[in-house]
DNA sequence: ACCTGAACACCGTTCAAGT
DNA sequence: ACCTGAACACCGTTCAAGT
């Protein structure tokens, strides 16, 4: 008793950005109020306003903790299969997309958060999305130096399979697409990356190579 | 003047709907507020209530109406280049993001209208994007028709294609993206797309065929 | 330093009342 | 039928005041 009458939890900042996903993942991140959020720690509605400059500070602190969330599960599913590139690509695509659809109201947070009130997002927010894409940049340089992907610039070819899954992710999400029970979105990202690693035209066809080129 | 004072418009709920996107497009979705659509068209702030049950419901006429024009780019996109189905597609491809970028706010609705009550897109959404999907579906099942295009089921090669151009869009439009600039945008639509024609992996490597595949 | 409570200017939505 | 004006229960944010 006595430690929690300590004007109030000892890190209320972190309370804070607890709470937030809390609520944010049982509701969704439109319908959260800091008031809620302020009611929810058992503080007055004007006590965020002590941490955080205003309520998009607060998302854009949760958003960050999901970057970082997404980058060791990336990482993770890297680690499974160091052996074969072209596999550790395909699980990091696989891994990206079971991450946003588990955590879809924290993943929706981290790509509209700021969207609120500022036009662009902030720059703490935009280096840990970098950090979460350097996971699949450095995949895909492995694979490039094995010989076994194109040698476009690796940035390039990061953005084709991040814009993929990202895509696909969001079209889930938003339920766009009939075959969204959870079990078969593995087997649909896997597919969707397949696609991307081996192209949608006919591969064994010598003739026409350059007809897409121009 | 005397036109005019007929109770308002003629038609209240279209004119609504165009004063919504009109406020929109100035600001950003999340900052436009039903009572000053209201405002606009010049009545009261309870005046929308007769024509649509809330706040939401115009939002996704709005939407509706994104996904009619962008489906009409799409065509005309299509009908630019009907002598090659894959020179079509990646022009359906690049035509997408276009939209995309030049009606950001009006695309962000267009995926994201429903979210601040319903779970589920209502029906008549879900349909409008459906629409435009298909022209994707069939510019691919003309390709495959042609012999140019892997022979798997064609929503799912769509579904890929989709995804890319969805994902690609959305993080240009949330500024993750450092080539960002409007004009650079139709180069890398075309080297994104071209990347899901052609794959990623090194492509004449015969020996290596099925070392993707499991 | 850190938090509170009242206050301000807004919302979305409802509803009796007007024409 | 279609719209209004007042009212309700909320917001985000500010700020003097308390400890």
């Amino acid at each position: 008793m006595a430690k929690r009458k300590t004007y109030h939890h000892g890190d209320l900042r972190q309370a804070l950005i607890e709470a937030a996903l809390t609520l944010i993942s049982e509701k969704n991140v439109e319908s959260v109020s800091l008031r809620d959020v302020a009611r929810r720690v058992g503080v007055s509605h004007a006590a965020p306003y002590r941490h955080f400059a205003d309520k998009d500070a607060l998302l854009v602190a949760v958003a960050v903790e999901g970057f970082q969330l997404l980058h060791d599960d990336l990482e993770a599913a890297a680690q499974n299969t160091p052996d074969h590139p072209l596999q550790q690509l395909q699980n990091i695509g696989i891994a990206y997309v079971h991450f946003a659809i588990t955590h879809a109201a924290h993943y929706h947070l981290m790509f509209g958060a700021y969207r609120t009130t500022a036009l662009q997002p902030p720059a703490n927010l935009v280096q840990a999305a970098d950090n979460t894409f350097d996971v699949l940049v450095n995949a895909i340089m492995r694979a490039q130096q094995l010989g076994l992907m194109r040698s476009d610039d690796p940035k390039q070819l990061a953005l084709a399979a991040w814009s993929l899954v990202h895509g696909l992710a969001m079209l889930v999400m938003d339920g766009q697409i009939p075959e969204f029970n959870p079990e078969s979105v593995t087997s649909l990202s896997t597919a969707m990356t397949q696609l991307l690693l081996e192209g949608i035209v006919i591969p064994s066809t010598p003739s026409m190579g350059s007809i897409i080129n121009e």
